[in-house]
DNA sequence: AAACTTGTTCTAGTCCGCATAGAACAGTTA
DNA sequence: TAACTGTTCTATGCGGACTAGAACAAGTTT
């Protein structure tokens, strides 16, 4: 599984890492089941400190892709369809450009809704 | 024209300003050649330093949306065209993905809201 | 059981972008 | 000319991102 950071980009890191990740399950990088880097490992790969790439972790686990134990590590979770994980990514996209554009989360969500209808 | 702020998000006043003039042009609530409110008068509008709207104002022109020359103001370009249409279309492919994937309308939506905050 | 691994939590420090403030400056308009 | 408006400059305070080190807890390995 290949991480890659870039420093200067404004995104903070903890997001750079996650999005990593995120995009890995997308594509099939990485399978459902399949056990992360260890944050030590990790940080230590990336020049990163621990901290920032747990959060990294911690964010994933919010959305539900990922388990993290102590002793285990971080595993995907074998419910984490890469689909769902790329649907993921897109709303991502998504959510920037309307907030890029002003739009309002009421605004955004009800256009999906309509959508969907 | 209405610009409204919220000191409490995470998002930068400057880039509130910007995504709030933006979204204006978006949905047609500003017309191409149009005049934006001075920058003095805007800050004190909204309480805020001339200096964070002038930003704002000049992350339009890195766009190219609008035009700011001394004594004039800021003026509304007027090649300055929706960009909604394209978010539209977006939300359509997002939502043709999430139907493909068995996803409900409030499943989808959740997600976009929970990607909003 | 003992040793090791790994995430969790805590404190603390540095750095940088955001926002504020005030002033002087330079085109535009009336 | 006088008033207006964006431009540029210096300076200050605040908060989040990132780093750093340590101790801790739960799981794995031998």
């Amino acid at each position: 599984m290949l991480v890659r950071i870039d420093p200067d980009s404004p995104a903070p890191l903890h997001a750079q890492i996650s999005a990593a990740v995120r995009r890995g399950i997308a594509v099939g990088e990485i399978a459902p089941g399949e056990r992360l880097p260890g944050a030590r490992d990790l940080a230590a790969a990336l020049g990163v400190n621990l901290h920032t790439v747990l959060r990294g972790y911690q964010e994933l686990r919010a959305e539900g892709l990922v388990e993290l134990r102590r002793g285990r590590g971080a595993q995907v979770r074998p419910d984490a369809a890469p689909a769902v994980a790329a649907l993921r990514q897109a709303v991502h996209a998504l959510v920037d450009e309307a907030r890029r554009l002003g739009l309002s989360a009421t605004e955004v969500t009800e256009m999906v809704r309509e959508a969907m209808t």
